[in-house]
DNA sequence: TAGTTTTCTGAAAGTTATTTTCAATTTCCC
DNA sequence: GGGAAATTGAAAATAACTTTCAGAAAACTA
């Protein structure tokens, strides 16, 4: 199922409608490898479609953030950005000391912070391991 | 030094003033344990010191994260909030894989989303690992 | 597919957090 | 203590985001 059909659908569970404006904005956030703010993508929107409302953008991307296709970024500069989330995704996990309990968590915004650090030293990632060691719910309530 | 001298030391670099309420600032926001937003500390401070303003307040979070004893948090609520940095800090690293080269490097924001995850699972960490895999700037360039 | 219901849209107004302005006050350096 | 320079608090300004609302569009129903 590619993307486009993955919010429809989830649109549809949500009894949302499907509308031209949405597929829009939709397409033209894939389309971008770059981190858009509300307003970049507007502005983008508009070359184009020149009747777009800002509201309707900012709308659909808190959308496409709710349906997984988008993750909301924060770099503290008072603007919010998103990213495109994209297929492969991979997971990092939570180790609990006592029981072995093995919990995979997946936290775009890690990554992306990865990403920067590694900038930072002009480094170039290949991989990584990422685990917290700990309690688990149930072992941290009998402790 | 302690973290009011190490602040006071930042003041005179920057040819700031040390100033009555700069101080009564800092030493809230050093006691806290938790994250307060430029609001939070401003109600809190107001209780003991009607007449401080919430302007003050908010200039002299900036200049404590500019100072580095305090890291700006954006858990993307539209509101910042800031967390003192505490001593002993630990690091993580960045490994190269072709000369082993080793990095450490901070990055308080990762550990702040780590405890995200950890809330979401109910998880109470202990420790963690996180490395970064990869070609350090030298190895990328000769490959 | 026409009619009905519900949701959507864009523009503008409303919020909320943050930042700036400005005149009075305070600090710092002799 | 005197004076230049920075600071303060209140209020105004800004900026990002959210809501409102009436007309438009989509989805459902028979």
């Amino acid at each position: 199922m590619d993307r486009t059909a993955t919010f429809n659908e989830f649109l549809r569970e949500k009894g949302l409608k499907n509308t031209s404006q949405r597929m829009l904005i939709l397409e033209a956030f894939l389309n971008s490898d770059s981190h858009y703010s509300t307003e970049d993508l507007y502005l983008k929107l508009r070359q184009e479609n020149p009747k777009i409302g800002y509201a309707t953008v900012h709308r659909t991307l808190k959308l496409l953030a709710e349906s997984g296709l988008a993750i909301e970024l924060n770099f503290g500069d008072g603007q919010a950005r998103f990213e495109p989330v994209h297929e492969a995704e991979h997971h990092d996990h939570l180790v609990c000391t006592k029981c072995g309990l093995i919990i995979e968590f997946e936290e775009p915004r890690i990554e992306t912070l990865q990403n920067e650090v590694a900038k930072r030293y002009n480094f170039k990632i290949q991989s990584h391991r990422h685990e917290l060691y700990g309690l688990c719910q149930d072992c941290a309530k009998k402790a």
